[in-house]
RNA sequence: GGAGAGGUGGCAGAGUGGUCGAAUGCGACGGUCUCGAAAACCGUUAUACCUUCGGGUAUCGAGAGUUCGAAUCUCUCCCUCUCCGCCA
């Protein structure tokens, strides 16, 4: 949510930032249900005022035993004048806040204006030893085939015990992927400084609202209706939503957590996009990083936080690119995106493992998440940050075209082998 | 699932219709005292919104109701705790 003070005062800045991410211009309705909503404030205040200046007199009135008839008759309507302001009041609050949900975060300067992942802008590419030729295309056996050549997945009973794009995984493949996700707490935690947590699945509308997913995509979530509880896309929400309506402490800065979890997206709308495999499922899972700063620090702290996701590709020795995201490809609620893209040599192609984005206040504001300088000071909004280190689906199909021998074994690279009872999937 | 208890300021904890945004204690902050510290004493100690910058309004788990007036009475919901049952 922005502050609705800078679309008071700057609404031109606001609206082109609406136009870079091709979203609805909502400025003048916001404007005129401000105006009309603080002229109502103050015509009910007046009234309150008055009624309890009154209240007051027949409360001394009452305790001095003096009839006091002839005020309480002069405060009977009174109420009910207020009451009807309230309404309207109210009215115009809950329009107000509908729009300003809509309002997505304004982009970085330093963020190039585009449509699409086209005007989306190369930072860096890595390789070892910074061999260019990694990232060409390669003839060799696609994930699908190896995993089915080595029995490491198994989509299609996992279509029939949940639905497609419920991936199972067996055998070296259950513990390649378990492999992946204590590999990277493990670097996290122990290298980067972030604490682990381990979220509940599921979450609660506001926790959804306050991270920015409601209630633009409110139709990629998973929901129980029953219950009143949808299943999160991200660690982000859930980790996120932690310090919602919580002041933290300046000592507390920057707070970083690193969290696994399982992620779910309905896809609505993508159906036969990348469908194959691990391109693009229901349900996967991440290691996500999230961070709580200092606003003055955040721009540093999401640099230092990329680099803490592309340090386990680095690690992995799986060759990838960092790319800046335009206002058309970034996502609604941050300011500022890098996409972490895996190069899927048999694939030919990119793939994304990793959205590391700054939010600023935009979520803070949302979720009422805040910090105090000083004992005194007025707490302010944090800045928080989010990135995938990593999801593992497209991580896993970079890995097994990557590491792929010409006789159809799979190397794994050194650093894993603590986490796996084998050295190779032969 | 059944039975009961309870949700008040950073914490503890009073308050059952009227000077209650809320006693008191603790903590924290500032000061006095001290070579310094402790103790003692004095003072300060929420947040948000509106504003003609004087001030005003709201908030005692949430929402609705009764009333001239609600932390206090009524209703609905949420949450926490205890006991019993069931259970990975």
């Amino acid at each position: 949510m922005l502050d609705i003070k800078l679309i008071r005062e700057q609404p031109d800045v606001v609206r082109a930032g609406i136009h870079a991410k091709h979203s609805e211009d909502v400025v003048d309705q916001v404007l005129d249900l401000d105006r009309e909503r603080r002229a109502i404030i103050q015509e009910v205040e007046v009234l309150k005022s008055r009624r309890n200046t009154v209240s007051e007199d027949i409360a001394k009135l009452k305790r001095a035993k003096e009839n006091a008839d002839e005020k309480i008759a002069e405060m009977k309507g009174v109420g009910d004048e207020i009451a009807d302001l309230d309404n309207r009041l109210r009215e115009k609050e809950l329009a107000l806040n509908l729009l300003l949900d809509t309002i997505p975060n304004m982009p970085h300067p330093s963020v190039p204006i585009g449509n699409d992942a086209s005007g989306n802008v190369e930072m860096k590419r890595w390789s070892p030893n910074g061999d260019q030729s990694a990232f060409t295309k390669r003839e060799g056996l696609d994930h699908l085939a190896l995993g089915e050549r080595h029995k490491l997945f198994d989509f299609k009973r996992g279509a029939k015990i949940a639905a497609a794009g419920f991936p199972v995984y067996t055998g070296r493949g259950a513990q390649l992927e378990r492999a992946f996700i204590n590999f990277m707490l493990d670097l996290h935690t122990r290298a980067h400084g972030y604490t682990e947590v381990l979220p509940p699945f599921f979450v609660n509308s506001p926790s959804l609202r306050g991270t920015g997913q409601f209630p633009k995509f409110a139709d990629q979530v998973y929901h129980m209706p029953e219950d009143q509880l949808y299943a999160i896309p991200t660690a982000e929400v859930p980790v996120t939503n932690l310090y919602a309506d919580e002041v933290l402490t300046m000592e507390s800065l920057p707070l970083m957590h690193c969290a696994f979890s399982a992620c779910f997206r309905r896809e609505a709308g993508s159906y036969g996009k990348d469908t194959r495999g691990f391109l693009r499922v229901h349900q996967f899972n991440k290691v996500e990083l999230v961070k709580f700063v200092l606003p003055e620090t955040s721009y540093e702290e999401h640099e230092k936080l990329t680099a803490d996701a592309e340090r386990v590709l680095e690690l992995l020795e799986i060759p990838y690119r960092r790319m800046l995201c335009c206002t058309g490809d970034q996502s609604f609620s941050n300011t500022k995106q890098y996409d972490l893209e895996v190069w899927a040599p048999v694939e030919g192609n990119w793939l994304e493992a990793s959205s590391c984005s700054n939010f600023e206040d935009f979520q803070a504001r949302r979720a009422n998440i805040r910090f105090r300088r000083e004992q005194k000071a007025k707490p302010e909004f944090v800045h928080t940050l989010n990135g995938s280190g990593l999801a593992t689906s497209r991580l896993m199909v970079a890995f097994l075209e990557t590491y792929q021998q010409p006789d159809g074994t799979i190397a794994i690279p050194e650093v894993l082998h603590p986490y796996l009872p084998f050295s190779a999937i032969e």
